[in-house]
RNA sequence: UCCUCAGUAGCUCAAUGGCAGAGCAUUCGGCUGUUAACCGAAGGGUUGUAGGUUCGAGUCCUACCUGAGGAGCCA
């Protein structure tokens, strides 16, 4: 009985006889021999197989086999030129499991297909060797994040997914019965890592996150999943450092670990590598002071009004201007969310950053030091006409041993969009879930 | 929600207001080194839906549906 083999490791069975479990990928005739391409998740290799080395029922049953029949094949592996991948397999057996009818041929084929109908099939989108790489680095950062903050001492904390009310806003919450009442699947795990951190010190989170915008855009999904930390004892310096060092490390590990994926997705390697903290910092000020001169150069069609948010184009503009993320910190504490501490040296200011990603990705990472004073996070929280007895647990954490604290969020998708750089970041999760999109 | 574009065979796309076409996929045949193999043949159509203009509509007009891209909002 020959060994089971993935592909992936093929170069250690190199003159030995190999088992591979996987589908057929692909099949090309030429009269007397056969070439089918297997794949088993973790790559592609081609098969190689004379008539006349075969039994004819074998011969048989392959050719004409077809594309995504689920197979398990024994054959000798074999240094090939001229095969891609650069190994080839002399088939000796092919065990089909389960054919692919003819009359329901798999439905994606090597061609091109449109963004609807591969949309429609995501749950065989997925084999592709192109989504299957992205997959791999979804997961590889995942697991970089999870050994950054482990290595950093921090503990993970699940906050609840069924929240009583909003973290920002309640425009955009999904609703859910819950019982006699109503709950809502919730924006951000934020408000409740806030307290974790008072009882642990440093601590993160990593779970989905909905919001019911009705956005459009190659940069939204309505379910997400993020990674917040959240440190006691800190303000908006730390956690700018934090920033820098986290995603230079996720790169870092990409580069490592997973860089035949990004060779597969034509990703530039070379833009990557320059991935390394320290990032440009810039302040709110400085960041419009720049648009203003983009704009008087005519680099920008509408002019920045000072006080707003920075618009999709306005990031763009300002991230394309340098060759790793930038910081924004300190935007107007207007156009923030309530629980911001104020800055003390500009009290219109709020001690908040936003990280955009280079190559026009925009806003990756938003964050900032959390109010401190219960009075004043009471104000905000009857300014934003929040519901105050839902939040008494939030102010409850500013009256037993409110300390300085501070935290970011980081999206997934929109990390793993830039990582890849892909057109949309439908790509970057297995079922991506989206305004009017819920099927499969 | 707003703006722009698109919808024709299973898929990707052609078709000056005048006979509905090709490549891939499927089926049949050929080929002992193919590289999204190639060569020959066959089957496959309510042109998104409903109206309208016209001798004649895939093509022009109106409404609706669906999708894509962008804006706003956000991670």
């Amino acid at each position: 009985m020959a060994p089971i083999a993935t592909i992936e490791h093929l170069d250690q069975f190199e003159g030995q006889e190999v088992t591979l479990r996987g589908w057929l990928y692909n099949l090309r005739e030429s009269g007397k021999l056969l070439f089918p391409i297997f794949r088993d998740g973790t790559g592609l290799v081609q098969g190689v197989m004379f008539k006349k080395a075969v039994t004819p029922e074998l011969f048989e049953s392959v050719k004409g086999l077809t594309q995504e029949s689920s197979v398990i094949v024994t054959g000798k592996v074999r240094a090939e030129q001229r095969a891609p991948g650069g190994y080839e397999l002399d088939l000796s057996n092919v065990e089909i499991v389960q054919r692919v009818p003819e009359d329901t041929p798999y439905p994606i084929s090597l061609k091109d297909h449109g963004t609807e109908f591969l949309m429609d099939h995501r749950h065989l989108w997925i084999r592709s060797p192109r989504q299957v790489a992205i997959l791999r680095i979804r997961s590889e950062i995942e697991r970089a994040m999870h050994d950054f903050f482990y290595s950093r001492d921090f503990t993970r904390t699940d906050p609840p997914i069924l929240t009583p009310a909003a973290c920002e806003g309640t425009s955009t919450l999904f609703p859910v019965d819950y019982f006699d009442d109503q709950a809502y699947l919730t924006q951000s795990g934020q408000l409740y890592i806030e307290a974790t951190a008072m009882a642990l010190g440093k601590v993160y989170s990593f779970g989905p996150t909905f919001r019911a915008e009705k956005s459009k855009t190659r940069r939204h999904l309505t379910e997400f999943w993020m990674i917040e930390p959240e440190m006691a004892y800190a303000g908006l310096d730390d956690i700018m450092s934090l920033a820098e060092d986290f995603i230079s490390f996720i790169v870092k590990r990409v580069l490592e670990t997973r860089r035949h994926e990004l060779e597969v997705i034509g990703r530039d390697i070379a833009a990557l590598e320059k991935i390394q903290a320290p990032f440009p910092r810039l302040s709110y000020d400085e960041a419009a002071k720049m648009l203003d001169e983009a704009y008087s150069k005519g680099l920008l069609e509408n002019k920045f009004e000072y006080g707003n948010d920075f618009g999709s184009p306005d990031e763009t503009y300002i991230s394309s201007q340098f060759d790793r993320p930038v910081m924004i910190h300190r935007y107007p504490a207007a156009v923030k969310a309530f629980y911001m501490e104020p800055d003390p040296d500009d009290l219109t200011k709020a001690l908040c950053v936003d990280v955009l990603a280079p190559e026009g990705y925009g806003e990756v990472i938003g964050g900032s030091q959390r109010m401190g004073d219960y009075k004043k996070l009471l104000d905000r929280i009857h300014e934003h006409e929040l519901p105050e007895e839902a939040f008494q647990w939030y102010l409850d954490l500013r009256k037993f041993g409110g300390v300085p604290h501070a935290g970011f969020g980081m999206g997934l998708e929109r990390a793993v969009a830039w990582i890849c750089k892909l057109e949309h970041v439908r790509e970057t999760i297995p079922f991506p879930r989206m305004l009017h999109k819920m099927y499969p």
